[in-house]
DNA sequence: GCAGCGATATTCTCATGAAAAAAATTATAT
DNA sequence: ATATAATTTTTTTCATGAGAATATCGCTGC
């Protein structure tokens, strides 16, 4: 008997004052709820395998079941989550395959991206980008922990940007966003060691239009968060709960 | 008066009569909706810009209309669609900025692509392959213009799947399908002249092991495609109506 | 104490109705 | 007769309720 009524209280038909009410107001709330998730998804705060209660999205956002589960159906389209049928919806848990092909697609799209970036951005846009990357480098001392997986992934959507082709960039996006369930799943060790330190090396190697330099430290750094993973069978269970109690008993 | 009744007819509530009842029977429908769609917009059934009718489909599967919308939803994040706001969803107009994009990324996904296939497709995969080139050539002599179009994508996604990457097959498959949008919108002159003819070369450089000359010829190929096109502003509208009108007054 | 079974509750799933917004149609007036 | 206003119809949009599937918990019997 719960089904919390989430009252959506129509608290006016039209509502609309005057002027700004015309602001659209709502609607989009679909599209508020997508990115709510994926960005939660994106910086580690859903761990795979969590179940998505309908209800409690609904509640949150005072819309109906019915929209959520719109919102949910698109974020399963794109592997974010996983729907199992009548049991509920769960954040994805990409299996090795899955992982390996997400990083070799990565490593082949962030290099055709280079290549663009190469061909077009300004200068002016090279010393954005190594501003940000010095800006990693401050936060990364800071040890701000929980926003440095996100910072780090924004490098790497700001360069696809300057590649000047937004298809490539929201493919990348949306593969750097299945990456960190797969880190999730996977990471064995949290060296926080370098990161920022490769991606100002990329920018320099930019500036001096050295393509195949850039690509080869790009390579390395892909190489080096590959490196913190272990894509064998049987891992990944690893924070199961049933494989936690292995470990204390 | 209309909205047509569906009837859904629960034919029986289990309807199941025994063991293979359990065949999950409908269910996926919705997945069956959306291939139905991309299919149709694949091969140039449903032009740019036609209006979808949910009602219409709803009916035509025998569902509501809650599940149609579900699908159109996802249809719609692939850029397949565009819903305007409480005007209802119409097959996307991508405009020339999407289309040169679409292009590029194209161009660098082959690239990667065939890259892989390089390192990893067997002599029977290739002999496979060429299998299907060869048929292609058949089929475009008979003339058989309605499955042309969808064939010739046919090969590209095989190749995709010779690379052994799920997930650049995926996203080759989804830019594949907004790009014949593209055609639907630009193309000027179809000219049949050559596609499969290309492809057998292709294929023939892989055999060979000559990485590069088959990417040269996937450039070519690609090329060709491009150049049946005219992105310059202002085209795209001419098969509108009032484009038409112009044209005859 | 434990295995199996049944009742309860939770949650998904989907069809349907009601409200809102355009579009289409008819009516009215200048 | 044309343009404007009013009405009707079509279609989207969404909340809600009823039904189905599954999990959870308590119970009885061994």
């Amino acid at each position: 008997m719960k089904r919390a009524r989430r009252q959506v209280t129509k608290t006016a038909p039209k509502a609309s004052n005057a002027a700004e009410a015309a602001e659209n107001a709502n609607d989009d709330v679909s599209e508020r709820i997508r990115t709510t998730l994926a960005n939660a998804i994106g910086e580690g705060a859903l761990k795979p395998g969590t179940k998505i209660l309908e209800d409690a999205i609904a509640d949150h956002f005072g819309v109906s079941r019915t929209v959520v589960r719109g919102a949910l159906g698109v974020l399963e389209s794109d592997h974010l989550l996983e729907r199992k049928k009548n049991r509920g919806t769960f954040v994805a848990e990409p299996g090795i395959d899955e992982a390996r092909a997400l990083f070799e697609s990565r490593r082949k799209l962030e290099h055709a991206i280079l290549e663009l970036v190469m061909e077009r951005a300004s200068a002016e846009q090279l010393d954005a980008l190594e501003k940000l990357a010095d800006e990693e480098e401050q936060i990364h001392h800071h040890g701000d922990e929980k926003s440095k997986t996100t910072l780090s992934g924004k490098f790497h959507i700001v360069l696809a940007d300057l590649g000047g082709n937004a298809v490539l960039t929201e493919v990348l996006t949306k593969i750097v966003a299945r990456l960190s369930l797969v880190m999730a799943l996977y990471e064995e060790e949290k060296r926080d060691d370098c990161g920022a330190d490769h991606h100002r090396m990329i920018v320099s190697a930019l500036k001096a239009k050295d393509l195949a330099k850039a690509q080869h430290l790009m390579d390395h750094h892909l190489a080096d968060i590959e490196g913190r993973v272990r894509l064998t069978e049987g891992q990944g269970d690893r924070h199961t709960f049933m494989a936690v109690l292995e470990n204390f008993s």
